[in-house]
DNA sequence: TCTGGGGTCCTAGGACCC
DNA sequence: TCTGGGGTCCTAGGACCC
């Protein structure tokens, strides 16, 4: 029989703050943007903070309100990743198979693990006072025969906590689960159970594949379907298909300067190149994204021939579809550019460099070697300079 | 109190081909 | 002459997650 455990960090953020910095332990740390940040939101909120009913994505202004003596933070993304690999660490010792779902939760596949740790609720106390030894943090921990159920049962019993499911139990269980709790019907689909007055998995359960797909759509129906009898969720299958990388940036007043927009285009695509010769994937599919002031959001993208071989080839791409779907005169809220369908370099060797001009290799080796400075050198960011969009690099000290 | 940023997956319609 | 059915690729938008 398998056996999967799902950890979750508690309120990961505001606890690495707490925990390096004495002084806002037992206080209420919302991390996510300082009290006068405009347009920022709480990414997230320390028990001690949601007492007053703050909590993530709510907007900063409003955390303020419900909680003016906060300790609020605008966050160290750096420590946080920092210490997610320590803890990761911890949970690799304690099986070979960790699956890492986001920078704080992970399945752990213990299937084979009992003989050297003993059974999986013994297993999962070790692992909690490890990961609190080792790194000074709290893991709620979630136990049962596939990675779905796990996860539900680690939302169950946080700050702190752990819960076993029996094998078999899985289908009492989610039929005894009130439809608020199902991982993965959000706000559209809790509508949708509501119209249709469905409150707990039994409702969900006593209606025919057919009918749940009528209802929420062919994937979601059925996804529901499997849900409630305790199946595990195509959802955490291991291999992934397509990929995507995507930069975006909200403004804290909304541009109206064209020139100010592609600016911040230029911005974001440089981060979003950096990234792409980092990870050494290639794209031929670029997208931009454009929220306006009214909060209406528009989105274009086209597939080319090549994939993108050169910064300027990219900030090309992007700023055609860019001008083309801009609707002159409006009030920008947000700008976002994307590249998707991903593909490692080896499922199109051959075709890669296909119509590239000597002109975009030597761009791209340059771009290379930049990349390379740049991390040999962190604190020395070279960026291109936005007026000058020929061959001139412009090196900045950011402190 | 106005609504972040980075992802994955799904839907629906159009173009095009056999 | 009054119109099919499937497959693939593409685009735009939306749901959902942390």
């Amino acid at each position: 029989m398998s056996c999967f455990i799902h950890a979750d960090l508690d309120a990961f953020y505001a606890s690495v703050e707490q925990l390096d910095h004495s002084e806002y332990r037992g206080k209420p740390v919302i991390v996510g943007g300082l009290p006068g940040d405009r347009r920022s939101v709480v990414s997230t909120a320390s028990y001690e903070a949601r007492v007053f009913g703050v909590h993530s994505a709510m907007p900063v202004a409003e955390a303020l309100r419900l909680c003016p003596q906060g300790i609020f933070l605008r966050g160290r993304m750096d420590r946080y990743r920092e210490k997610s690999r320590e803890i990761m660490a911890v949970f690799g010792s304690f099986s070979p198979d960790v699956q890492q779902l986001s920078i704080d939760e992970a399945f752990l596949d213990i299937t084979g693990a009992q003989g050297l740790f003993g059974p999986p609720v013994a297993l999962a106390k070790k692992l909690k006072e490890r990961v609190r030894a080792e790194t000074g943090l709290t893991v709620s921990v979630g136990i049962a025969e596939n990675k779905y159920l796990a996860k539900i049962v680690s939302g169950l019993s946080k700050p702190d906590g752990l819960s076993a499911l029996e094998n078999g139990g899985g289908e009492a269980f989610m039929r005894a689960l009130p439809v608020g709790k199902i991982w993965g019907a959000g706000p559209r689909t809790r509508e949708l159970f509501e119209k249709h007055g469905l409150t707990t998995g039994e409702d969900l359960y006593r209606l025919s594949g057919k009918v749940l797909a009528a209802i929420f759509g062919d994937a979601m129906g059925l996804f529901l379907y499997r849900a409630v009898r305790g199946e595990a969720a195509a959802a955490f299958n291991e291999e992934r298909g397509s990929r995507s990388m995507s930069a975006e940036r909200t403004f804290a007043f909304d541009l109206y300067d064209t020139f100010a927009m592609e600016t911040a285009l230029f911005d974001i695509c440089q981060d979003l190149m950096w990234r792409l010769l980092d990870c050494r994937w290639h794209s031929r599919t670029v997208s931009v994204k454009i929220r306006y002031g009214d909060f209406s959001t528009e989105s274009g993208r086209k597939t080319f021939e090549n994939p993108v071989r050169s910064f300027s080839e990219l900030y090309e791409r992007l700023l055609a579809l860019f001008q083309q779907k801009y609707r002159s005169g409006r009030g920008v809220r947000l700008l976002g550019a994307g590249l998707m369908n991903l593909e490692t370099q080896s499922a199109r060797q051959g075709e890669l460099f296909d119509g590239g001009t000597p002109q975009a290799e030597k761009e791209r080796h340059l771009e290379e070697a930049i990349l390379e400075i740049n991390k040999k050198f962190p604190k020395a960011a070279l960026r291109r300079g936005r007026s000058c969009l020929e061959d001139t690099w412009q090196k900045e000290f950011n402190h």
